[in-house]
DNA sequence: CATACCCATCGACGATTGTGGATGGATTCG
DNA sequence: CGAATCCATCCACAATCGTCGATGGGTATG
């Protein structure tokens, strides 16, 4: 991890280039990003993540403490990302996380939960 | 990765607990996220991170096509979240990533970039 | 059928965010 | 000193977000 030293000089009015970031690189990971960026959510995650099994809305609506149609809202967002999937028993609507994350996805959870 | 089955029957009005989610975790993790989620700024952690060398606002400015006071705000939000430290020599002010991160921060970023 | 429960959707509200113009301090060059 | 460059800060504005009450569809129970 060794870092370069500063340029010793610099031209005035002169710009370096920056090293190339892939712009749609960069859009999908903020998607992800913001879909994680909300404690709510990140509390669904990380207990569909330690619970190995699907939960159901009413367990987080009993346990969060927010509203019914807030906590609906936010599990639609992980669901609209691709993070979970839900599969309907009776009354209930269970969700989990979704089987086939992409690996790169499923490590940056693992980094951040664990 | 084996996913515990769905409980059999289960009783209307009565919900189960949820595995214990620390609130603070969720809380700072939720402020990380909220850092990253933002193409502009992960272009610049981006940047930082394969260049292993200190970049100047101006650098920043003449490869993103934003303004002058947009940068400087995304660059703001970066540093006070720890992700980047700055260092004046001369006219510039130069940033890199924050030579002690936190060990998770870094490896979230790896995975994230790499 | 009537009731109770689970859940998604809609509409509305205040709060936060991304963006850029204007300004001013700091520093260097001529 | 005067001009030019780099940068942070302030202010304003549109857009997005988190939240909740109200509503309605779907499903099981009595």
């Amino acid at each position: 991890m060794a870092v370069k030293a500063l340029p010793m000089v610099r031209q005035r009015g002169v710009c370096c280039g920056l090293p190339d970031v892939d712009a749609n690189w960069a859009s999908g990971t903020a998607d992800l990003m913001k879909a994680l960026a909300d404690p709510t959510r990140l509390t669904m995650i990380a207990s569909l993540w330690k619970a190995k099994a699907p939960i159901c809305i009413c367990d987080f609506t009993a346990g969060l403490a927010l509203s019914q149609p807030t906590i609906s809202h936010h599990m639609a967002k992980l669901k609209e990302i691709g993070l979970v999937e839900s599969e309907k028993r009776g009354i209930w609507i269970y969700y989990r996380l979704r089987a086939n994350l992409a690996p790169t996805t499923r490590r940056v959870l693992a980094q951040l939960i664990s």
